[in-house]
RNA sequence: GGGCGAAUGGCGGAACUGGUAGACGCGUUGGACUCAAAAUCCAAUAGUAGCAAUACUGUGAGAGUUCGAUUCUCUCUUUGCCCA
């Protein structure tokens, strides 16, 4: 018998699939459709592990739910525009687009020899005309609703990559990608009127019930909705100003207000204009970033103007008022209170320019007497020295009764605030969507036509003039639009515009009129399980979900308002670290086990640190090259181990050991294979086929139940229990139709897990015809003889094998006539039986 | 600091709605085959005591509910992720 050759089965069958032509999809309403999408890899190269991980779970459930009955749709892109193909090219003097679709076509090999269930009519790459020019259209007809904008605005600008980062970009006050210190800019920007749809967005995560909770919490934390109020404040000074509209959460802290801040945008810095300190003061501000958390970590600094400001509930209180770095522009109005004793932030204002700090909240088990001291107390308690709000418990009751107070005396106003900000989509780079508009020479706004759409990238481009490269290109920006002189929008999309709708392309791949066909996205939409990692747990899917809210807004051709029915966040593929004894991080391949050690390949005195276990990364070094591990193990066998190790929810360890024991595992379950050919073609009769048919049976049971749950990691458990039961089994004798008819069912409940196997051995015996996914046969699932277990006082003491169905009674005799009856209930008393039905016996007794 | 989750043998992990804890794999140990090794096959493998049958302990720690808790409740510890 020959070793079972992975590489000649399993291109055979690759191929037999791209010609058969069977993974294609379409409209039929005949059937259930299914839609199932991992998020679009960016082609930055070769495919890796995390890769492999993700297309192997969406590839185990496509090719289930195919088995089951469904229309299923299996689309694969590529998120081709970004920054990488812009780095790359300048580096290596290439074009972008030649590199990323250099990119693509070797990743698309490699995902082909992972011999996944992919549509690949439906292939589209977000960098091709025929992909952005329906952006654009979006783009326009967005605009047309008013839900894009242009607006002036501070922006997190990285001084070296010379462009702006969105606020998940900054990391620590520093650019995700080139490390540098941000700076605030002011730049006129491109909006996408995101939170116009914030409630919308809120309201829909209570109908996405497959969703992890754990999203749809992230979600809403980011969307961040608060109760809180507007508040007037009266204002004394020698400016023309009467009053201040402060926006606060905690109104309920008014007593201890001690100043008031106001960015330096307020238009009260009109008055300002002038002034050379300010100014100076102004350009220090720009220093800090935009984010919540660099405005948290940074330096608190203000400039006092001169004027005070008056505390409506306590008029003989009159506070400075600055302006400040941590006030921006578009949360509230602008302008804040300072309470320094319940938030940290006024605290540390209020030590550095020596305001008050009156301490207006106490926790529970403190006295009237306590103070803030050290810093400031943010927690739960009650209202103290605020006269009137006295004892209101914080926050349940002191923060809506102080509303309604104000509401009363007409001094303040109850409001919705949300945490989300609007889309800026405005990015300065070259290798990106350009933006379909133009200006005049007075800077007004025109919409490029819709018949000269797309407006294409040129070509030919200097990557290396510093900022925006389409900037330059003046034979490109200058255009006329009837007969009159405009220069292009030079500034592209950013590219998680072109991942907010992707999953709607894929219905209508050829469409060319319009994105997408009604009548397609009607059927195929929504997505009805979406696989990808948690790291775009907020951004990609609140702009997908907002993207799908903005094109069915004011359009009745939508019949679904959520694009991703299920979500599954699956873990990362983890190594362990290796560092040399210069602290350099080392491969896994340039490292040798010598006894137990780790020595840097060919240099036996290099000891090798060995660190922790993280996820793999090129700039650690950890990474496993799945290109080699398919090649030397074969793609069933890399799917057996990325699926085996843990739940697809949470990280996996890489083991080589573990690679190796899928592959011997499959050489295993080879030679189980010929070994029940040869019993099937013996043709042999009168066998006992019971424990066969109940355990097949079993097994239909538990895998089905095991794929719908997501447990991947046991349906591999559970093949191993399938080989080890058979392996055992065959050497009996057996019914000869029975067996086939086992066999044919085990070999499908195999295959989504792995399909060129499972496809030869099915092969190899004529099974081919007729393939479905096996009912579960529930009479074969109850057994005649149950262990019951016995318990005496609550203690396990035996089991005993009885029929099923058996009543308490006959259980009873049972247990009396039993050895055990002698050991543990001579001369004791039972006061009390459990008896759980077809299960176990509780025996209360006086020890 | 806030929110959410997690903790089970040497390791990764199983355990349906509270009902036999440790499925399955890795590793380890012993054995077979071999001149020898690799590969393969067989067996054992939570801990403690015992030749053994068996007994006791055991799912991060402590309490509680229950005839019965890995599973439910409370407190604590550690840890991960997200937000600050």
């Amino acid at each position: 018998m020959e070793r079972y050759n992975f590489k000649i089965v399993e291109e055979k069958w690759q191929n037999k699939w791209e010609k058969s032509g069977i993974f294609r999809s379409k409209v039929d309403h005949s059937k259930e459709k299914f839609y199932c999408l991992e998020m679009f890899p960016y082609p930055s190269g070769k495919i890796h592990m995390g890769h492999v991980r993700n297309y192997t779970i969406g590839d185990v459930l496509s090719r289930y739910k195919s088995l089951k009955g469904f229309n299923v749709m299996h689309p694969m892109g590529w998120d081709a525009f970004g920054m990488p193909a812009e780095n790359a090219a300048r580096e290596n003097n290439l074009d972008p687009k030649e590199w990323t679709n250099k990119n693509i076509s070797t990743m698309k090999e490699q995902l082909k020899k992972l011999g996944l269930s992919i549509d690949w009519d439906r292939e589209i790459s977000t960098c091709s005309e025929d992909y952005y020019k329906h952006q654009q259209l979006f783009f326009l007809e967005l605009y047309e609703k008013g839900l894009v904008y242009r607006k002036e605005n501070y922006v997190n600008w990285d001084p070296v990559d010379q462009t702006v980062l969105a606020n998940e970009q900054v990391i620590e006050g520093k650019g995700w990608r080139s490390g540098a210190i941000v700076e605030r800019k002011k730049l006129s920007q491109w909006f996408f009127n995101i939170s116009k749809f914030s409630q919308e967005l809120l309201d829909g995560l209570d109908e996405l019930k497959l969703w992890p909770n754990k999203v749809k919490t992230m979600q809403k934390n980011w969307i961040g909705k608060s109760f809180g109020c507007e508040i007037s404040f009266k204002t004394e000074g020698d400016l023309p100003i009467k009053e201040i509209k402060c926006f606060t959460t905690r109104p309920d802290t008014l007593f201890g207000f001690s100043f008031l801040a106001l960015s330096v945008d307020h238009e009260i810095s009109k008055y300002y204009l002038n002034n050379k300190e300010f100014q100076k003061f102004k350009a220090e501000c720009s220093k800090t970033g935009t984010t919540e958390e660099a405005i948290a970590i940074g330096d608190k600094i203000g400039f006092k103007t001169s004027l005070k400001a008056i505390n409506p509930l306590n008029p003989d209180q009159k506070v400075p008022v600055f302006f400040a770095n941590f006030v921006l522009m578009d949360y509230g109005f602008g302008a804040v209170f300072g309470c320094p004793a319940h938030d940290q932030r006024d605290f540390d204002f209020a030590r550095k320019y020596d305001l008050d700090i009156k301490t207006v909240v106490k926790p529970v088990n403190e006295d009237d007497s306590y103070e803030v001291k050290d810093e400031a107390y943010s927690g739960s308690g009650v209202l103290i020295n605020s006269e009137f709000l006295n004892n209101l418990k914080v926050p349940e009751d002191s923060i809506t009764k102080t509303i309604e107070i104000l509401e009363r005396e007409k001094i303040g106003k109850k409001q919705i605030n949300f945490r989300l900000k609007d889309w800026g989509v405005s990015r300065q780079r070259y290798w990106g969507c350009p933006i379909p508009m133009a200006y005049d020479k007075f800077g007004k706004v025109i919409k490029i036509p819709k018949n000269e759409l797309p407006v294409r990238l040129p070509e030919n481009i200097d990557l290396n003039s510093k900022g925006n490269p389409l900037d330059h290109k003046s034979e490109w920006k200058n255009i006329k639009i009837n007969g009159n002189n405009y220069t292009r929008e030079t500034d592209t999309l950013d590219t998680f515009v072109c991942s907010s709708w992707y999953y709607l392309r894929f219905c209508s791949p050829k469409s060319t009129d319009y994105g997408f066909s009604k009548e397609e996205i009607n059927y195929w939409m929504p997505v009805d399980q979406y696989i990808g990692g948690v790291e775009h747990a907020i951004l990609h899917l609140l702009y997908s979900r907002f993207f799908t809210k903005a094109l069915s807004y004011k359009n009745d051709n939508f019949k679904f308002k959520e694009p991703f029915k299920g979500l599954f966040t699956q873990g990362m593929v983890c190594h362990e670290t290796y560092k040399d004894q210069n602290n350099n991080w080392l491969s896994p391949d340039e490292i040798e086990l010598v006894g137990d050690q780790f020595y840097k390949k060919g240099e036996p005195k290099n000891k090798v640190k060995v660190g922790p276990t993280e996820s793999m990364s090129k700039s650690k070094k950890n990474v496993i090259d799945p290109e080699n591990i398919i090649n030397s193990y074969g793609a069933d066998a890399v799917r057996l181990f990325i699926l085996s190790d843990s739940p697809p929810e949470k990280d996996v360890q890489w083991s080589d050991q573990g690679m190796v024991a899928s592959y011997k595992f499959l050489q295993k379950l080879w030679i189980l294979h010929n070994k029940i050919k040869k019993k099937i073609s013996e043709n042999e009769q009168n066998g006992n086929n019971k424990n066969l048919e109940k355990f097949t049976n079993q097994m239909i049971n538990k895998i089905t139940h095991n794929l719908d749950g997501f447990n991947y990691n046991v349906i591999i458990a559970n093949i191993y229990e399938t080989y080890n039961f058979l392996n055992k089994e065959i050497e009996k004798k057996i019914d000869q139709e029975a067996l086939k008819d086992c066999y044919k069912k085990i070999l499908i409940l195999f295959s989504p897990a792995i399909p060129h196997f499972s496809a030869e051995c099915m092969e190899s015996l004529g099974f081919l015809n007729k393939i479905e996914w096996p009912n579960v046969n529930s009479n074969l699932l109850e057994e005649e003889k149950i262990d019951y277990v016995i318990q005496i006082n609550g203690k396990k003491r035996a089991i005993l094998n009885e029929s099923r169905d058996i009543d308490q009674k006959n259980l009873m005799n049972k247990i009396k006539s039993n050895k055990l009856s002698e050991k543990y209930l001579k001369n004791k008393s039972i006061n009390k039986v459990i008896f759980v039905k077809n299960r176990l016996i509780n025996l209360l007794i006086n020890e």
